[in-house]
RNA sequence: GGGGGUGUAGCUCAGUUGGGAGAGCAUCUGCUUUGCAAGCAGAGGGUCAUCGGUUCAAGUCCGUUCACCUCCA
């Protein structure tokens, strides 16, 4: 039977038991804060079994989608495992349960009409205490009690274990189905989990009975096919085949079951399965998250391939051949396949870089080990190389195992513990408790009403203490709280029956206000959503608040306005990046805040100014446009039908909002937004830069603050041209005169040779009024990088400059003003002590690389060996240098000790080598007494 | 979110207890030479990522910020 033909029967079968078929969740779910990846079937439903949701059917199925990746490892070298896999799946919600569960497993499984498996191909297990699943079993369907096992609540419980090892809340037992095969091993093809019980505290007597009793059952695909198909592993089934044939094909490495390439070919089957799905859904790979995973399942196949001896990118071409297996339940793969496979490629070319780095690096690691004549890998050493340079163990161990070494595993293993345990992090908890999922439980959904209106009339329904942000306090749930006479009164939040503040989501920000009842006031600084229940956080600032109080909310005006402005601001400029940089420019993330806005979106290089003016011209001309803005409720049908846009890995609700702006923008929204796009205002981008690897960022201003922006680039170019005495049009012509003309000084100062500066301030037209913003815009633009600041800080840095120019042109004339500072002359003034001259002397106007020029200088030139220590003043500041000839040296004198015994009595010190040394010191006014000490020494050390 | 690493010439990178900013390739000039990475001689090219601190003196030591790489969650 074909994969396919088993998945279509599965569902059939179900729907004819009264089960509403459910489309696949997504993969990547980002509704669900718990989980990276939809680890399995039920993973849509949590809230429906844990009646947090109106239900609209109490019975349902499902093939889904699921990605884990606990067993990474067994991925390629077992049958059966996979990360990527498809589950099938019915459920129940408090309808039926474990009489039905059973019997339709088999009847699906060993009737002709379905699967038609002889009964005697199977067997069950149960859960030890289950005697009611072990009956159904027995004397309803008629199995041998041999063919039951019972087992422990580590094998036949959900959550493992749970009744003595917690966690408490929902849990209960289960019943898999084996099917035997050939060679007298079974496979589990089918979980059948009965949640029954609500678990309080330790054993005994700790399970309860669930007043709602639900169903959730899995059935592999790929195992129950492959069983079917009679095959020895998932990785032969019809679907898989032709990837692991495509992989062969692509790695140049024929695919033998049972080689090591064998394994490396299936595991590479696994990987891009998981990833073309993943990518699909627009998670690109990444350094953390769900990112991060695909980001590690690429490269481990690319790691695979390399040990076939592959060198270059090999792994996107295979995005087709799995599209092409999956069209059948999944059509929409095919219409990425180039994005998905583009993106699969670049990472693929990322990391064989990265392997070429550490390539170098395990060459040094080896010529170290060979010199220090050890054969054993440091494991400690191993885990250094893959954390900080991302050398994969496997590479280095068949490296090293060519070069003749061993591998320390072990110790690599206790290495990358201790690295995992210092990087820490936080474990998700699967089901979420605490007072607000008990206002929850009962509230269900807090109605939102900030679309139509900004007050409210409300009643208060619950009051919870602290602000949810520490670990383990989650807040106690109270009947009514005073307001206290402190600075800082305590967080609090409040929950109502409707509420118009608009909560954190969408990546708009929340609102904030005030809630006003009889007798108090509660200020509210922030809104967020905790899974439909809108939580008000702030604080009282007076009175009483107490349950079930008549109230008002209002949401600050001004801000909520700010909001409107930013939001509908980023779909205009959506719609301005799909225009002019391509429709793969899709919104990867997004940020609301007052009159800012910031804008992800996938590109793969920095977008030129000239884009940037065409986006910004166009937004601007959507404002102008002054096209109506509205909402409406439609079904997700519809909205696809009207071209709105919608991204990948969003869970969007059906019916849908969705926001259109005249006839150019349609996106699912559930942001506040303008009536009007006129209303923007003012709009200009701030900022574009990279985030990682493939996507793009923007950061722009709405309203006010926009014009506060392009005030502020007006005046600074305004106080940068007035500096330098020039029009705004030559703005970043001086400034670079102005940067390159102090390089040159410097130099001239260092080499002693001064050259001529013209005037830089300028005396043309200062008025600036009437310039193009445009234009201003650029000249700072410009500037600004040629300066290495940030365009607002361009003039202080200008007049920074300036003033540096005047000192570093004071500087330069000093340098030369002592008159051409001659090495002859300099040695004739040197005294002679037995065969060696000493030159001590002080030398006006130079500075460190000046003397020691002249000293190197000085040792040339004479034939004898000289010892030369100058001096000269600069900024306050005594420097000498000091410098002696080869034979001094070789006699023992020290250069360093000279210099830096002579820098004592200018209250300074310093040293250097042998031959050459310098040293400084902070009181000109006593160079006299040091000039005679370092003559004094010197004397008597050549006597 | 956390751990590790890197940032020096257009490119690839050296730079020792703090004391003259370097190499190779590329560029330019001249010479030599008809040949596969040509040779020889010479030259230009640097805010040592950023800002701050310690010091007589910082590419080097300490702190900050930014960018990139990498691992863990």
């Amino acid at each position: 039977m074909k994969t396919d033909e088993l998945r279509e029967k599965y569902l059939a079968f179900f729907e004819s038991k009264g089960c509403v078929r459910q489309a696949s969740d997504v993969l990547v779910p980002t509704w669900d804060p718990s989980v990276l990846f939809t680890p399995a079937g039920m993973n849509q439903f949590k809230d429906h079994f844990l009646g947090k949701v109106k239900l609209d059917f109490t019975r349902a199925t499902t093939c889904q989608k699921c990605l884990r990746t606990g067993d990474i490892d067994n991925v390629g070298r077992t049958a059966y495992h996979h990360t990527f896999f498809e589950m099938l799946g019915n459920f129940s919600f408090g309808d039926y349960f474990k009489r039905e569960a059973i019997h339709w497993a088999w009847e699906f499984l060993t009737d002709k009409k379905w699967l038609g498996i002889p009964g005697d191909k199977l067997s069950v297990t149960v859960y030890k205490d289950d005697d009611e699943a072990r009956r159904i079993w027995t004397d309803e369907i008629g199995l041998q009690s041999s063919r039951v096992a019972g087992m422990d609540e580590d094998e036949n419980f959900w959550p493992a274990s749970a009744p003595s090892l917690g966690p408490d809340g929902v849990c209960g037992p289960c019943s898999e189905i084996y099917y035997h095969l050939e060679d007298g091993s079974n496979v589990e093809i089918w979980n059948l989990v009965f949640t029954q019980f609500n678990r309080v505290g330790d054993p005994p007597d700790n399970l309860r009975p669930l007043p709602s009793q639900n169903i959730d059952t899995g059935m592999g695909l790929e195992r129950c096919a492959s069983v079917l198909q009679g095959v020895p592993t998932n990785y032969h089934i019809d679907i898989l085949r032709p990837i692991v044939e495509a992989a062969a094909e692509v790695t140049g490495v024929p695919y033998e079951y049972k080689s090591d390439n064998g394994r490396r070919l299936r595991r590479i089957t696994d990987h891009i399965r998981a990833c073309t799905f993943a990518v699909h859904e627009n998670v690109y790979p990444g350094a953390n998250g769900a990112k991060y995973v695909i980001r590690r399942l690429i490269r481990r196949a690319v790691l695979d391939g390399h040990q076939m001896s592959l060198r270059e990118p090999f792994l996107y071409h295979l995005v087709d051949a799995v599209a092409d297996a999956m069209k059948a339940q999944y059509p929409e793969l095919g219409e990425t396949i180039p994005r998905v496979a583009d993106v699969i490629k670049s990472e693929e070319e990322r990391f064989f870089a990265t392997i070429d780095v550490g390539l170098d690096r395990i060459e040094k690691l080896f010529d170290k080990m060979r010199s220090d004549n050890t054969l054993l890998v440091n494991g400690g050493r191993a885990a250094e190389l893959y954390t900080s340079y991302g050398v994969p163990p496997e590479l280095l161990q068949q490296m090293a195992a060519e070069h003749g070494f061993t591998f320390d595993w072990a110790g690599y293993q206790s290495a990358m513990q201790t690295h995992s345990e210092i990087s820490g992090g936080e474990q998700n908890k699967l089901f979420q408790t605490g007072p607000l999922e008990t206002l929850k439980e009962t509230l269900r959904e807090t109605p939102f009403v900030g679309y139509e209106k900004i007050v409210s009339e409300a009643i208060v329904k619950g009051i919870v203490t602290g602000d949810g942000h520490g670990d383990e306090d989650e807040g106690l749930l109270l009947s009514h709280a005073k307001a206290t006479e402190v600075e800082t009164p305590a967080p609090m939040r409040i929950v109502l029956n409707s509420t118009p503040f608009y909560a954190e989501s969408g990546g708009q920000v929340a609102d904030t206000g005030v809630i006003k009842g009889d007798g108090f006031e509660f200020r509210v600084t922030d809104t967020q959503k905790h899974a439909g229940l809108i939580v008000h956080h702030g604080y009282l600032t007076s009175g009483e608040i107490k349950e079930n109080v008549k109230c008002v909310a209002t949401v600050d005006q001004d801000r909520r306005d700010s909001l409107r402005r930013a939001h509908s601001a980023t779909h205009i400029l959506h719609y301005a990046l799909q225009r002019n940089v391509g429709s793969h420019a899709q919104q990867q993330g997004s940020k609301v805040d007052a009159d800012w806005l910031r804008f992800d979106f996938s590109h793969q290089k920095s977008l030129g100014d000239e884009t940037l003016a065409k986006i910004t011209q166009d937004v601007i001309d959507k404002i102008a446009a002054d096209d109506p803005v509205g909402c409406q409720i439609v079904t997700l049908a519809e909205a696809r039908k009207a071209g709105a846009m919608m991204l990948f890995g969003e869970k969007y609700p059906d019916p849908v909002r969705m926001v259109s702006m005249g006839e150019f923008s349609r996106e699912l929204c559930g942001g506040t937004h303008l009536d009007r796009t006129s209303e923007v205002g003012s709009f200009e981008l701030i900022a574009e830069e990279s985030v990682s690897a493939g996507t793009r960022r923007v950061v722009a201003l709405t309203g006010d603050k926009a014009k506060g922006y392009r005030d502020s680039i007006l005046s600074t170019v305004d106080a940068a041209c007035k500096l330098l005495g020039c029009a705004p049009g030559r703005l970043t012509e001086k400034v670079m005169t102005l940067v390159n003309d102090i390089r040159a000084i410097k130099k001239e100062i260092a080499a002693g040779k001064p050259g001529e500066h013209a005037e830089i301030v300028g005396k043309e037209a200062k008025s600036t009024a009437g310039i193009d913003y445009a234009e201003a815009k650029a000249q700072l633009r410009d500037a600004a990088r040629a300066l290495n600041v940030t365009p607002i800080d361009v003039a202080t840095r200008t007049e920074a400059m300036l003033q540096e120019r005047v000192k570093l042109l004071e500087e330069l004339s000093n340098v030369t003003s002592g008159g051409e500072t001659s090495v002859e002359d300099l040695l004739a003034t040197g005294e002679t002590v037995g065969d060696t001259v000493v030159v001590v002397a002080e030398t006006p106007g130079g500075n460190a690389n000046l003397m020691r020029g002249w000293i190197d200088a000085m040792r040339k030139s004479s034939k004898s060996p000289v010892a030369v220590l100058l001096a000269s003043i600069q900024d306050d500041k005594v420097v000498l240098v000091g410098g002696l000839s080869r034979p001094l040296v070789d006699r023992g004198l020290s250069a360093g000790t000279w210099v830096g015994d002579a820098a004592k009595a200018v209250g300074g010190g310093g040293g250097g080598r042998p031959d050459l040394a310098q040293a400084g010191g902070k009181d000109p006014a006593k160079l006299p007494e040091a000039i005679q000490a370092a003559k004094a020494q010197m004397r008597s050390w050549l006597s």
